[in-house]
DNA sequence: GTCTATAGTGGGATAGAC
DNA sequence: GTCTATCCCACTATAGAC
């Protein structure tokens, strides 16, 4: 992958996002990216050394996107917690398939930006106030988002109820108990506000 | 798949199993598992009808296996959620790629016994005591497995605090704030413990 | 030098004839 | 059970066009 930014090989990357978004991961062949560019499939690896690297590249693209929908979400807001899961539902919800690539598997953490992992875990991390409170959060929102989508839910209810026990589950933590009211505005405030 | 129950039909799940448990889900092929068996590849189709119906046989063992593992660990125990957690990560844990198949991916649910989903689930029904509550959970235990499994956390550092905080989240779920401990302990403990 | 093509290797799932 | 054959895949070697 040469130069990245410009030239030939960002247009391989978006025509595989572009696969991989319209007809999921197996229809992401180097046979087919370079059929959306009016090429052949080995005149693909003049712009990118191999499959994988062309996925790492959709990966980072998509902690890019992900990480800018996260914390324009959460500015502003006093309820960072809620605001986050809403734009965290909808970003995988709006890219399953990237979601998936993104989450599922090793993380190629060698071949990402440094600190884009960081920046894009920055607004739950700072919504939980401490880093195993954002873990389990990031766990059961995770957990949630792929079961989901994956259809692991009986098909014939609603998984919001769930999702608004986990998060009232989540608050909790945030939130010493013996605090009443707690709900939007009256937070204890996480650590950095 | 004439007769799963004896014939050769086993044999090449069992191989199958193998094969995925030792060398994980890449390894997982025809001619590897034929190889096993002492055979070729095309011969495997005598038994089974296609790979996919493969894995489903395997998955189904594991459900099988699971289900009865949750239910021993639940027996006898008082805090019934911590005995499940405990039980769940061991199964995740033993047969990360099982697992991983198992809960990866649409369920064939068509080709399961029926009855066996609904099994497995019993006990973390029970212990959360609806089933919102009980998806919560799930999305939560689920989650911070499948994230350990692929190192999605900075690997310097343990993951049970993660699992502790959100195992008192849950467990305040089920247990109405102004209930003293209606368990053996009050404090939010350890999976382990 | 840059972008492409053809041809070929080796590995997969799987159908069909024996 | 076998073998052959088809088709899809990632990837490589090499070479021609601009």
């Amino acid at each position: 992958m040469a130069d990245p930014q410009t030239s030939r090989a960002r247009d391989v990357v978006i025509a595989g996002r572009r696969v991989l978004e319209q007809d999921g991961p197996d229809a992401l062949t180097m046979r087919r990216v370079a059929g959306e560019l009016g090429i052949r499939a080995p005149s693909l690896y003049k712009h990118v050394p191999h499959k994988s690297a062309l996925e790492t590249a959709i990966i980072v693209d998509g902690f890019e996107e992900a990480a800018a929908a996260f914390e324009a979400a959460v500015e502003g807001e006093d309820d960072h917690l809620a605001a986050f899961v809403v734009a965290y539902r909808a970003f995988a919800t709006a890219h399953p398939h990237v979601y998936r690539l993104m989450t599922q598997g090793p993380l190629p953490r060698e071949h990402l930006p440094p600190g884009l992992e960081a920046r894009t875990a920055a607004p739950l991390l700072h919504a939980m106030g401490s880093a195993p409170r954002a873990r389990a959060a990031w766990a059961f929102i995770h957990g949630m988002k792929v079961l989901e989508l994956d259809a692991r839910f009986p098909a014939d209810d609603s998984t919001e109820p769930a999702w608004r026990e986990g998060i009232a589950a989540l608050r909790a933590l945030s939130q010493p108990s013996d605090r009443p009211g707690h709900l939007r505005r009256t937070t204890p405030s996480s650590p950095g506000d």
